[in-house]
DNA sequence: TCGTAATATTGCTATATTTGGATATAGCGA
DNA sequence: TCGCTATATCCAAATATAGCAATATTACGA
């Protein structure tokens, strides 16, 4: 096991409001405008959650015109979401 | 989902001594001493981290005379240390 | 090209985490 | 009780993270 890279992922899936994040990006695409408004969080700090997110393969990114379409990207984060609702 | 308790278990795996600790705790049952020699880190570093892996309930310890034995404890620890694995 | 909306990045402060030496505590055997 | 071993706790320094306003960038439509 790479617990190096493991552990960047399990701590960036560490935090409250991007667990939300992931765990509301499991079934839909989503652009950062809708997760703010959705998390009730500024801009900026959405965004930094979700380059965060992006950075250590747990999200990708998909631009369309000016938005940025996020979705969980890695199969093994989504089957540790699937655990933790369990 | 309880995204504060959830996230607190994340973070605490999130860090490559912790993961290591728990992997290396998935099939036996370990005491400190062993723990530090294992891993190589100062004896101080070793509790703490222990410490840490206990008060979120991924660990329990179980005192034996002078020596403090620690073993996984939490179920959903163990699926998600077997989806990183495979 | 201008203006505007969407998003990223910067700059900064506050807070949290990590680390390991030093010290405290507890159990056990002589 | 004394001394030894195992572990926990304390403490300070270094480092990392969180948060958010302000600013920069990018793409589009008029």
């Amino acid at each position: 096991m790479d617990h190096e890279k493991e552990s960047e992922i399990l701590k960036a899936l560490g935090h409250p409001i991007r667990l939300r994040m992931v765990e509301g990006l499991m079934n839909n695409e989503c652009n950062v405008n809708k997760i703010m408004d959705v998390l009730n969080i500024p801009q900026s700090t959405a965004s930094q959650h979700l380059t965060k997110l992006k950075s250590v393969g747990i999200l990708v990114a998909r631009k369309e015109g000016v938005r940025t379409c996020y979705k969980v990207a890695d199969k093994k984060v989504r089957e540790i979401m699937e655990i933790l609702k369990g």
